[in-house]
DNA sequence: GTCTATATAATGATAGAC
DNA sequence: GTCTATCATTATATAGAC
């Protein structure tokens, strides 16, 4: 069912792996408050077994990170590169097969923890990239903050991300846990057209706020 | 030192107005996972006595997001009204007597929770109506998803506030919960630049994309 | 209204047999 | 490697005295 989440060296083929796995699902699902009683039954081992093979909770979330990370980073190399990583983003998201991954990167965004920071970072300095080739290409506007904006735009991605985990909780969307390619069709429909609008033709008519601005932080530079 | 929150009616100033304070703030600082203990010797009472008042810990949660929700209401009703709802925000997360309140929103909106969905729509609503004055004025330009559009700022304004967290603990900023006025400044000195450059220029040189998924809305809906 | 004392359940982790 | 059995801790919640 997960086959490239389960895709593995031979010697990962063991119930670690599948452990963590399960650990994996369950999280995302659940969140980090999910008992290791729970990660060992849907593994089909006993509690104490998880213990013995991750020494502890906090250990078998980390080899989750790491798990997790690595399987996104080969997937992310793995696309086509003629895509933004945003687009990498929805096509990984609405692969079926990484439908785990996906909870588990919103409930870590989310619920803190080291695969956030790392989870972001890696999506900016992709996005400052993609963002460079454009304005070489002329089809990106240049920008004074190249890696500010940058940062915008991944921030722009995790408002998504939670505001699809609230709206399925307000019972008006799907659940992005149990179907995330549904979510992401849902919250691409409604970001679409005023995300194209945003940044085609940004927000204001003129530029006073943007000039005034300009004026203010080149004043505070050189005084 | 919170007197803003501790503003009451004169039969508030009960023991109960003072468990459900500390819960806010706790709840704020550690989640929702803070125990019932903890609140109880922040609040200077035996845990029972909490359990007394509210019934059960998740009732005590509602009684919490009520609060906040009614307080926060009350200071965006005083707030000036030529203010966006984003500036309406800020000033009030940089005010130290909302401090509390601010990480209780942040984590209700990762957390999940009834006060998040609510939260929202109280701003996206009052976005759109903010919008709709600035397309009257001519300052901003008219969108053919109003709705849509003003919930793309929300979900940026949502997305700002997890970084922030994310941020926070990365080691690369203020505390959120801690310090509520300086992560609202980091926030800004780093996000105002590229906001408005976004705001002013949007991202694309050309129109596109957007003429591109016009073309194609406009095909489905008279097929 | 407020407390102490306690019931009850669930948790993470350990010990030791196989 | 994997299990059963159990420990120690912590959680929410209750009972009943004052």
């Amino acid at each position: 069912m997960f086959s490239v989440v389960n895709v593995r060296s031979v010697d990962d083929l063991t119930a670690r792996a599948r452990i963590r796995d399960a650990a994996v699902l369950r999280f995302g699902r659940d969140g980090f408050g999910a008992s290791v009683r729970a990660v060992a039954e849907d593994a089909g081992v006993s509690p104490a077994l998880v213990i013995h093979h991750f020494g502890s909770k906090a250990a078998l979330r980390e080899a989750c990170d790491e798990h997790v990370l690595r399987v996104l980073h080969d997937a992310k190399s793995a696309a086509l590169v003629d895509q933004s990583p945003a687009e990498v983003v929805a096509s990984i998201a609405t692969a079926e097969q990484y439908a785990p991954l996906f909870g588990y990167v919103q409930r870590s965004l989310t619920g803190g923890g080291a695969l956030a920071v790392r989870f972001v970072d890696d999506l900016v300095r992709e996005t400052v990239a993609y963002l460079e080739d454009g304005v070489r290409a002329g089809t990106v506007h240049p920008s004074r903050d190249p890696e500010g904006r940058a940062r915008l735009l991944v921030t722009l991605m995790i408002g998504m991300f939670v505001s699809a985990r609230i709206d399925a909780e307000a019972g008006r969307g799907p659940d992005p846990a149990q179907d995330a390619a549904a979510t992401m069709r849902a919250l691409y429909a409604r970001t679409m057209l005023p995300g194209l609008e945003l940044y085609t033709h940004g927000l204001f008519t003129d530029s006073a706020y943007l000039d005034a601005y300009l004026a203010y932080a080149d004043q505070q530079e050189e005084p």
